[in-house]
DNA sequence: AACAGTCTCAACCGCCTCGAG
DNA sequence: TCTCGAGGCGGTTGAGACTGT
């Protein structure tokens, strides 16, 4: 208990690392490890603070560390994070491997800022600002893909390379504009397969398929247009977003939003804000929906034999989620949403290679 | 070419949380 | 239970790079 501080200490040097000083740093701790930070300035021969030694290399010197521009996709989970989260920067980098909480932080600063102000956004509230005059902008999924840089020319002329905030690969429900291809199935603007792909066998295994597909997609297309904007039921996204999506001119999409929504407490919680939240996360997650959703999922099928993959995916989820989703902690949501959304997503993938032919007969 | 203004981002500062003692 | 240091985090600073005049 009588641990000497840290950071204390005569001609101790501040400011800029040197080559230098780099080298001994990287070398002491590709030999011994990251930890025991108070040490290392003496024992690596670093007239450094050992919190400035930490600082180094978790900011700049750890070799999976990305540097350089950020892409579109990196932008907007930044944004759409930041509208969420607000200066959460740590939570942030979470979401982006091998990107620092510093470096987005000082991007956030130095770019996204300024370019949702120059768009007429608060980049604090994510909702017009005042002396806008067009009161529809936000950062919800509809606006967000429009909050490109040409406004920004002169701002970012030093950075000829500066990114768009270009729309993802995958959109969200409100961007879903299908048409019908020659065969009859629905198809994108974009050219991709609509999302209603089904199995249509009549296992008990082909129908939890079909809903961890139907699970994998809504969340699929929720996740994404929470990227394009924001993922709080308490900011301008869930209640624009729902408001289109219940004014959905297309009839049959408005069929798929809402049985998707039967089985999505994610989605069901952004079509229904009015919906009484048990839970409150930051996230608009019912948990008891949410619990009840899971208690359910794939074990409908009473009338059908219960194979050995049903089994093994229902505990699986179960025994995943149960522990995690009891959790208050806004980090462990973050984490059971990521894993759950690509364990869906990887099972949606296998699906679709597997049986793509039929999809209209399930759950719409 | 020189200067002033602007921008970027590495680094620092100070506060907070957690856990060891 | 309390104290205190390590580590983590967000806000801020300032040196250097860049641009405009």
């Amino acid at each position: 208990m009588s641990r000497k501080p840290c950071c204390v200490g005569e001609g101790l040097k501040k400011g800029a690392w040197t080559t230098e000083e780099d080298k001994k740093l990287i070398s002491y701790i590709h030999e011994h490890g990251e930890g025991g930070w108070r040490d290392i300035p003496q024992k690596a021969g670093l007239k450094r603070c050992g919190k400035s030694c930490r600082l180094r290399w978790t900011n700049y010197l750890k070799p999976e560390i990305k540097r350089g521009e950020f892409s579109s996709e990196e932008e907007q989970i930044i944004i759409m994070l930041h509208a969420s989260r607000g200066n959460k920067w740590s939570v942030i980098a979470r979401h982006l491997p091998r990107r620092t909480d510093n470096e987005i932080k000082n991007y956030w600063n130095t770019h996204l800022k300024k370019r949702l102000i120059e768009q007429g956004i608060d980049p604090v509230t994510h909702k017009p600002l005042a002396s806008n005059t067009n009161p529809t902008v936000t950062t919800s999924p509809e606006n967000l893909h429009s909050l490109d840089a040409s406004s920004s020319d002169k701002q970012y002329s030093r950075s000829s390379s500066m990114p768009s905030l270009s729309r993802p690969p995958s959109s969200g429900f409100n961007t879903v504009s299908e048409t019908t291809s020659n065969d009859g199935k629905p198809v994108h603007e974009d050219g991709s397969l609509s999302c209603k792909k089904r199995f249509k066998k009549s296992s008990s295994t082909s129908r939890l398929l079909n809903k961890v597909a139907a699970k994998a997609i809504s969340m699929k297309e929720v996740l994404s247009a929470s990227m394009e904007g924001t993922m709080s039921a308490n900011t301008s996204f869930s209640n624009g977003f729902s408001e289109q999506i219940r004014n959905e001119e297309d009839s049959s999409n408005a069929s798929l939003i809402n049985t998707l929504a039967e089985f999505d407490p994610f989605l069901q919680s952004t079509l229904y804000p009015e919906h009484e939240m048990n839970t409150t996360s930051d996230l608009g997650i019912d948990q008891d929906y949410f619990s009840h959703f899971l208690e359910n999922f794939g074990r409908d099928d009473h009338n059908e034999e219960h194979n050995m993959n049903h089994e093994y995916v229902h505990d699986l989820l179960m025994s995943d989620v149960s522990q995690e989703v009891s959790s208050t902690s806004v980090d462990d949501q973050d984490n059971t949403i990521e894993g759950w959304s690509n364990y869906l997503l990887d099972h949606a993938d296998f699906i679709y290679e597997t049986d793509s032919d039929s999809f209209e007969k399930h759950l719409i």
